[in-house]
RNA sequence: GGGAGCUUAGCUCAGUUGGUUCAGAGCGUCUGCCUUACAAGCAGAGGGUCGGGGGUUCGAAUCCCUCAGCUCCCACCA
């Protein structure tokens, strides 16, 4: 295959990626091998990819796509989820926005827009990921709410309910007036909020005097029911047994007294509003208080006290602060900063609301998920998780599954007309629970009535390592047997709660077995002025745009350049040009590569014996520490000594070693190691950057239709050569030395020179003709006398000359001579000295003394040999 | 209020059991080069009291204490 000149990414990229699909490499079925599974991370319906999907999915492409050439059955799932309050949110808004209210609609009519909505829009993320080459295996993309999994659901919830840990009843939830619908305590932010501290005046019952009460949100008096003060707070103690009267309301509430005041807080009484306030509630509950519900739903005042009625909760507070001050009950008012509990979704503040809603009841489900990760059955990544994990798990409350709204999956819960419910996967099942229940056999469908709220998303997500192979309704099937557990999951840390926690409890309890091996999280992308990205600052580059303008392999490797596991990573958009300009310098050593004419007949020369040889060893020792840090999860060091090994080791030094010179054919042996060389790269690259890869395979050799370094062998390590290593190390270094002494003296890399070498052991003469063709000699010769007309430098022990004719600046020589000696000799004092002392002797451990002996060894051989340089030039 | 983490070169970050190669990498910067693979490049160079202070140790970027600054998570203080 013939390849451009020049380095085009968006050529070729989708052209391999259809070329994958149409030979179904990406696609998974139960075989002999070891199964390697991955699941995605369901991104929203409604959502667009972002920079946080692009780093997360690049992660999980790497690791699935070295899986799958390292001889694993590789599945990565893919799928979407329903993302029940946001995307109903959204069709809100879009019918609002053709002037349509939800509240007009039925729940189908509302649903029927919801599925249209899904449909349209549903499907673009992962459209959008293909872009960036995702190896998903697009057969087995699942939605939370497609038909399987949202019988999982059901099925799990009637399974839940029948063990006794879900349960119904009325507690305090976090209710969301915008959404109006209630919230997990997960799904409440806590925002910092400028807000007032209002002094009210409770009048006493039958006195002139009055309480002052400091309070955040003064219309919620229209629900208060008592005053609490501390029993220890003397400044009360003539209040007990006595009453308030409450401002504006008129309403007459009795004196408490609790120790839960903070007595420093405020004046040290607390207005107690049992229907509004968590602590309240609780206090309400110890003191048999009446919960006076003043809000409806959507956060405006109910009729129940009769005052600003209809009014909004905020609308409210400012209205009661002039009415309290006209009335002469607001004592002062002072600004205040607290934190405010906010939707995670519409962002606006909670009301604390009593309601009646569906629980699930944690504690037990806990206990095994606790213990899978403190162990590290469950590896997370990087450990520093784990004690998040372990305290929220151990301090774990009751989930509040239940949701007020349409757009997810129905509660499987049955109403009978005389009273009571059933539950049930399907309405006829619960249709003969109701008829056993009620002893009612002429009751029909229609006498049933479903609960109208649907379940929190998480409740489906939960599953989803066991519902994307239908584990749950089919718990045997040969496809969860084989690729559960999953092995890694690739997440970001803010939904370690949400979650991955739940997902753990999820497959203890379903499956009696962890969800998946490991949990690789990731950061957050931020611009490189460490923001995080958002819409609202608009710092959020559209991927896309970024795979356009430098190839999905550039912009790959620039997620993982800047990302280590757990820490947040400043994304520059400098890195997608590095990323660029190293697909490009691939491109062009396979141009170099690709230009040499082979002559079968020319024997390899002695020069690209050693460079094969010498590469072949690089290469081991690369496999071998990248096999640690794969292991380790260090991708982003992976990927760096990947490019260092391409760039410097191969195109720098190998292929200049082999490369013939202009013109000049290259032999047989040579050429096909290089290629063979060049392949191995190819595809230790490739999980990286699988397109340039793809094409560089297929146009270094021909290939059979249906042929891809994607389902190749990855290279394994041999045997790891470091005397080899380090004797090219020294050559390498004398080759610098000569350039260095080129670029002092200008001389050009033309003009050929000869070498004098005082060689000693550490003058690494196998590799003379190496060191001839990289530094341009056109001869070494051995020497014993030292040469002080010559450039002079030294390599270890071992001193070469350029000759120069004398043409040399002995001033600034013995000057440089000079300096190098005061180094030395001050190194060799540190080396002497901790030789010196008995202690380092006895206490290290033989290996540190014996280096430092050598170490000694070393610098005095140097030292001589500079004296001896010094006197040659005077 | 509780907990976790971070601070190493101009920038982004490695640094695994305290000791070879411990002061590193990439990018950027500077100096030469348009040398028939690549200027998206080549050849070189400079750059850091490892946040401050104290301690343990023969030896500390690494362990301990302390101070400062930053970040995140959790929490019912009106």
């Amino acid at each position: 295959m013939e390849i451009g000149d020049k380095y085009a990414p968006g050529q070729i990229e989708g052209k391999w990626y259809d070329y994958w699909l149409k030979n179904r490499f990406f696609h998974s079925e139960p075989d002999e091998r070891e199964a390697y599974t991955v699941v995605i991370p369901p991104p929203n319906v409604t959502g667009m990819l972002h920079m946080g999907h692009m780093l997360n999915n690049t992660i999980q492409d790497v690791l699935v796509r070295r899986a799958r050439m390292q001889g694993k059955n590789a599945c990565w799932v893919p799928g979407t989820d329903h993302a029940s309050i946001a995307t109903e949110a959204k069709v809100v808004a879009k019918l609002k926005a053709e002037g349509i209210e939800k509240s007009t609609l039925t729940r189908e009519q509302f649903l029927e827009y919801a599925w249209e909505w899904k449909e349209k829009h549903g499907g673009i993320i992962l459209q959008q990921l293909r872009k960036l080459g995702a190896s998903c295996d697009w057969d087995r993309t699942s939605f939370t709410m497609d038909e399987l999994r949202s019988r999982s659901v059901l099925k799990v919830f009637v399974d839940l309910y029948n063990k006794g840990k879900i349960y119904r009843g009325v507690r305090m939830v976090n209710w969301d007036p915008a959404a109006q619908t209630a919230l997990s305590d997960e799904e409440v932010v806590y925002k910092e909020s400028n807000g007032k501290l209002y002094y009210l005046r409770y009048k006493i019952e039958g006195e002139d005097g009055y309480v002052i009460v400091a309070t955040t949100r003064p219309e919620t008096i229209l629900g208060d029911t008592a005053l609490c003060v501390n029993p220890n707070d003397p400044r009360y103690t003539a209040l007990e047994g006595k009453r308030v009267i409450v401002p504006l309301v008129g309403r007459v509430i009795p004196v408490i007294r609790d120790e839960y005041v903070d007595i420093e807080f405020g004046t040290g009484a607390l207005k107690v509003t049992p229907a509004h306030d968590v602590n309240d509630y609780m206090l309400g509950e110890k003191y048999n208080l009446e919960a006076i519900d003043i809000f409806n739903d959507d956060g405006t005042v109910n009729d129940k006290v009769g005052l600003y009625v209809g009014m909004d909760r905020f609308e409210v507070r400012k209205q009661i602060e002039k009415d309290l001050d006209a009335a002469g009950l607001l004592e002062k008012v002072e600004a205040y900063t607290n934190k405010v509990g906010c939707s995670e979704r519409t962002g606006v503040p909670i009301e604390p609301k009593l309601s009646m809603q569906w629980f699930l009841k944690m504690e037990e489900l806990a206990a095994p998920a606790i213990r899978a990760v403190m162990e590290d059955e469950i590896e997370f990544v990087p450990a520093k998780y784990k004690n998040t994990y372990r305290y929220w798990m151990e301090n774990i409350k009751d989930w509040c599954i239940s949701r007020q709204l349409w757009w997810g999956h129905r509660i499987p819960a049955y109403y009978l007309p005389q009273g009571g419910y059933v539950v049930a996967e399907t309405p006829e099942e619960a249709l003969g629970l109701a008829r056993s229940k009620s002893g009612d056999q002429n009751l029909t469908l229609a006498d049933l009535r479903q609960d109208e709220d649907v379940l929190d998303t998480w409740f489906s997500s939960w599953l989803w390592p066991i519902s994307v192979f239908d584990g749950i309704n089919r718990p045997d099937n040969p496809e969860i047997k084989y690729y559960y557990p999953t092995a890694d999951l690739v997440t970001a840390p803010d939904i370690i709660f949400f979650w991955v926690a739940r997902m753990i409890m999820a497959g203890y309890e379903y499956r009696g077995e962890k969800p998946f091996g490991h949990v690789y999280f990731t950061g957050i992308v931020r611009d490189k002025l460490g923001r995080k990205m958002s819409k609202q600052l608009g710092n959020s580059p559209d991927p896309l745009d970024l795979i356009a303008q430098y190839g999905a392999d550039g912009v790959r490797m620039a997620m993982l350049l800047c990302s280590s596991a757990g820490n947040d990573l400043m994304f520059d958009e400098a890195l997608c040009e590095q990323g660029r300009n190293f697909g490009n310098k691939i491109w062009n050593a396979y141009r170099l590569v690709n230009t040499w004419a082979v002559d079968d007949k020319l024997p390899q020369s002695e020069n690209n014996r050693l460079a094969v040889a010498w590469f072949n060893a690089v290469l081991d020792r690369a496999i071998a520490e990248t096999d640690e840090d794969f292991a380790s999860y260090r991708i982003s060091e992976a990927l760096m000594k990947f490019y260092k090994l391409f760039w410097d080791d191969f195109s720098g030094w190998y292929l200049e070693m082999v490369k013939p010179a202009y013109g000049e054919p290259i032999d047989r042996i040579t050429l096909d190691a290089t290629k063979e060389l060049f392949e191995k790269l190819l595809k230790l690259l490739h999980p990286f950057m699988p397109f340039i890869t793809e094409e560089i395979w297929h146009a270094i050799e021909p290939r059979k239709e249906g042929d891809s370094i994607m389902i190749s062998a990855m290279p394994v390590r041999g045997e790891v050569r470091n005397e080899m290593l380090a004797r090219f190390d020294l050559v390498r270094e004398a080759i610098t030395g000569v350039r260095n002494v080129r670029k002092q003296r200008n001389i050009p890399n033309k003009e050929s020179l000869m070498l004098r070498v005082v060689a000693d052991a550490n003058y690494p003469r196998e590799y003379e003709p190496v060191l001839m063709k990289m530094a341009n000699l056109s001869a070494v010769e051995p020497v014993h006398e030292k040469d002080p007309k010559a450039a002079a430098f030294l390599v270890k022990t071992t001193e070469y000359f350029v000759p120069m004719d004398g043409k040399i600046d002995v001033a600034a020589e013995l000057e440089k001579m000079n300096g190098e000696l005061a180094y030395l000799e001050g190194f060799l004092a540190s080396v002497m000295k901790k030789l010196g002392n008995e202690r380092f002797v006895q206490s290290a451990p033989q290996k540190v003394v014996e280096n430092e002996r050598a170490k000694k060894a070393d610098a005095e051989a140097k030292i001589k040999a500079i004296r001896e340089r010094i006197e040659s030039l005077k």
